[in-house]
DNA sequence: ACCTAAAATGGTTACGTAGTCATTTTGTTC
DNA sequence: GAACAAAATGACTACGTAACCATTTTAGGT
């Protein structure tokens, strides 16, 4: 490993002047600037970052803690949060939680000292809510967000769960059964009451039978399934809460021989890219402007970064139905 | 920032045994253990990753280099990369590469001193290698691969392009369009090379109008997508170099109003997660185990890294058909 | 109680960088 | 060419940790 130390030797000048030439090249004269680039590149010399992270106390590195990739909405803000975190500056650790490993993660994130936390994965009364506090390192939450949050992007998942259940009962359904993830999570808490909304409005009752709440888990949902087909009430549409949900109950409708929209109407949350694909087409609900919450996060988690800003990021996004292929009238 | 003098002084110890605490608890005493540890706790001390790096000399991070998560192929393998090397103690720093933003990309990874590196975007006579070789970093590719890397993890790109346009030809088709990327990358070269040889064994002539070679971007695919139509032969069978390919190309087909498989055949190659979906069922090829390559390549970096090992690791895996439902005799 | 080896703990240093302050060099003015 | 300000450079130190070597404490055997 070559430092620049050894860069000043070979160029017969202090190791001052090297990190001289490297950050404030204006208070370097010519020659002498020139004579430490040609050193530079001779040994090869590249700073070290820890040791620059050591003294200057930053790592211009941002933890994402991500939902699972195989959940298409991660996908859409994974890409933008790593792109625009890059095109910034920033190194992004990524992590995936399946909310088992969260604690082993947050080791690892908070030993590694970055200079922002990115999430998704938080309940509404999770407890590494105060550590991340205590930590005192900056931190967004997109998507779901903590009864306290103080920093948060989201949807408002109330009126997109209204939103969906007003549209299929605007079609005409009468039997729509609610598929979503357990309510201390802040999304499906406010869809899940949007949903009743719609259905308060229409002074129609909702059946406990007709909701399933799951762990959003490819066999919990098969399970769902399987307890929808065993209804009396056969259900004529789904309200699935989220995009990912609503492809995946479309699977086991279309494997199972049914048609979508002909035989069951399916309805989603989130409106993801892949939800545009000709092939799937799916009806859904998302954010009525075209930046998505993880560029919303991100952008404002390194503005407070970088501005040392203690202001409040509290983003509720308005909603709309994108129409496409999976609802009809009944 | 509390560091370990901090707790020493609060413990009544010296910085030296509270590293022992942490590092070699063996070696320290039961009561001065649990002094030092509930100073620790007081004090909420975390060690401080950066330092221990720059004495260490390692960072327990990998930078992953992949290609952009639109393409349903990099969905799966940064998703075991990376919960493959959290387990394993690993951070990963993501990278997407457009292939435009590279050398961008490259310096960040350089600087920031990581352990290992693992990257798919790579040209067959890519300059960036022997900037990888030179910094003495272990690295190893995954899917592409240079001419002259000795660490890669590869699928039989020459006998996954032959199986997919043998089956096409086994289906009857005559007109088979291929569609894929610049044969400076080493998957889409073998990948031709194999749909030619298919093509030589049954002694067809391959008509150089029904060969696309684009940049696979949905615009370059569109325009290939638009010059099929106008083809005097229009294809009954595409064969798709990467699922991505074949999944836009249905796009295309089903928004021009064609039924996949009645009217046209398609094929991927890669056997992504998402072609399963029952939407979507892609007949593709794929490699013959169930261990994708991103979990290959991940696994030997992190040997690679632990044990300083300086063996080649080249493997090409071999693949085999995946029949699904986009596919149909003629 | 005494000696000795082993166990436990402490003092000091290196890692590679940027910041602080001191010193030297340069250039300008009369 | 003397005086002085400004520009350029250098010496030294801090950052927080682990490694290394030195010292003190403990335990076991006589």
């Amino acid at each position: 490993m070559v430092s620049s130390k050894d860069v000043a030797k070979y160029a017969g000048v202090s190791q001052t002047t090297v990190s001289r030439v490297l950050n404030t090249p204006h208070l370097v004269k010519g020659p002498t600037y020139k004579k430490v680039m040609a050193a530079i590149d001779d040994l090869n010399y590249i700073p070290d970052g820890n040791a620059r992270s050591l003294v200057q106390k930053k790592t211009d590195t941002i933890a994402l803690v991500s939902g699972p990739l195989y959940n298409p909405f991660f996908v859409d803000t994974t890409t933008s949060i790593v792109n625009y975190a890059n095109k910034n500056g920033f190194k992004i650790n990524v992590h995936f939680s399946n909310d088992e490993n969260l604690s082993e993660t947050y080791n690892s994130i908070f030993e590694n000292k970055v200079d922002g936390i990115i999430l998704s994965s938080i309940l509404l009364e999770d407890p590494i809510f105060d550590k991340l506090e205590k930590s005192g390192i900056p931190f967004i939450t997109y998507n779901r967000k903590h009864k306290s949050n103080k920093n948060f992007v989201e949807m408002d998942n109330e009126q997109a769960g209204f939103l969906a259940a007003d549209y299929l009962l605007s079609l005409k359904h009468e039997t729509i059964c609610w598929v979503g993830g357990p309510l201390e999570i802040s999304t499906f808490k406010g869809r899940y009451n949007g949903f009743l909304k719609a259905f308060q409005k229409k002074a129609v009752a909702v059946k406990q039978e007709q909701v399933f709440i799951t762990d959003t888990s490819k066999d919990e949902l098969y399970q769902a399934f399987l307890k929808m087909e065993k209804l009396p009430e056969k259900p004529t549409a789904i309200h699935a809460a989220t995009d990912a949900i609503a492809i995946q109950m479309m699977d086991f409708y279309i494997s199972a021989g049914y048609r979508v929209p002909e035989d069951i109407s399916i309805i989603g949350i989130d409106n993801v890219e892949m939800s545009q694909h000709a092939s799937i087409s799916l009806t859904t609900v998302g954010i009525s402007s075209p930046i998505g919450l993880g560029q919303l996060a991100i952008e404002n988690l390194i503005k407070m970064i970088q501005e040392k800003n203690k202001a409040c990021i509290q983003i509720t996004e308005s909603v709309r139905i994108f129409e496409r292929k999976t609802s009809v009238e009944k």
